[in-house]
DNA sequence: CATTGTTTTCATAATTTTCTGAAACCTGCG
DNA sequence: CGCAGGTTTCAGAAAATTATGAAAACAATG
């Protein structure tokens, strides 16, 4: 396989798990594209090395800046913005497990804290009580098990981590 | 919050969190549906209770059960079917992870193989292999880790695990 | 083997998500 | 100010996903 089949396929591939994770195709792309760049691109190369319009590449540019896996560059003497991606793969992951934490579980927790109220006698009552008490155990567990990993390091997680699960 | 409220506010806040792990809205309520439900519920009853048409409700029973989070149940002397869902959370989570994996993670190892396969000479050409090898490193290690944490039991999540981790 | 109750399928409809492109908007400069 | 190069916005178009419902298939029953 040659390098541009290769570019190809992994623009491709990537693109693919984004959308099975509620990221969409083209911010996959995007975040694939500047990953596997040497350089720090513009708008408008992204625009044209993915065949995508002006404001579909702003609006994911955007987006995945405010995820944090995109930072914008300013070349001197440039007026264009150029953009570069986060290539450390924890980094990326901790990125992805904090904002998917802030803007799913947190709010969970908060709901299923609300569902604590509810006290019924039935036996529907009885069991709803319980699942409730169930996933907001795992959930709380869940929360601090990834405060705890995305504080760690990249060493902690592939050295001590990855030997005491084994 | 009466039994009623809370209810329809944990289907709606479960499909709400289905859609963004790329599970449908509906498949998730249905599960919602037979998690807090003291029975097992048949097709009518979990139409009834979700309002959706009888092939939406069969279609994503069926993916419920090819996930394993749901489960056939006949009951002596009817002729309908009845379902149930897993009920115990870490079960959940383990069969979710197994699922995802096996459709997603380990593709995409294959595709990673595949593209280490290219060289190319060019500064891009370095860079790709580069970035390439990182992921693949990183998406070798998580498949481990996932599978001893979906070989480990739930005690010993909640244990052990939880412990070490603090 | 016809009947009846039930599940499955699937073409089409409805809905949701994503993309486009042109206009509005910035910002520094002469 | 007014323009030039660039970015952002957003209404409507296009595409992708999900849902519907009626018909087909199936299965137990007499």
């Amino acid at each position: 396989m040659n390098l541009d089949e290769g570019k190809q396929k992994f623009l491709q591939s990537w693109g693919a798990l984004g959308s099975s994770w509620g990221i969409n195709r083209t911010m996959a792309q995007i975040h694939a594209l500047l990953l596997i760049s040497p350089e720090a691109l513009s708008a408008d190369e992204i625009m044209e090395q993915l065949q995508i319009s002006r404001g579909n590449a702003n609006m994911n540019i955007r987006a995945l800046i405010d995820w944090g896996l995109v930072f914008k560059e300013l070349k001197q003497g440039e007026r264009k913005e150029f953009f570069v991606a986060e290539k450390d793969m924890w980094e990326v992951v901790k990125c992805i497990i904090v904002q998917r934490k802030k803007r799913e579980l947190e709010p969970m927790l908060k709901v299923l804290d609300e569902l604590s109220s509810v006290h019924d006698e039935s036996k529907e009552g009885k069991v709803f009580e319980e699942v409730i008490r169930d996933i907001k155990l795992f959930s709380s567990k869940a929360d601090s098990t990834l405060d705890t990993l995305t504080k760690a390091d990249s060493n902690w997680f592939v050295g001590t981590f990855m030997k005491m699960i084994r």
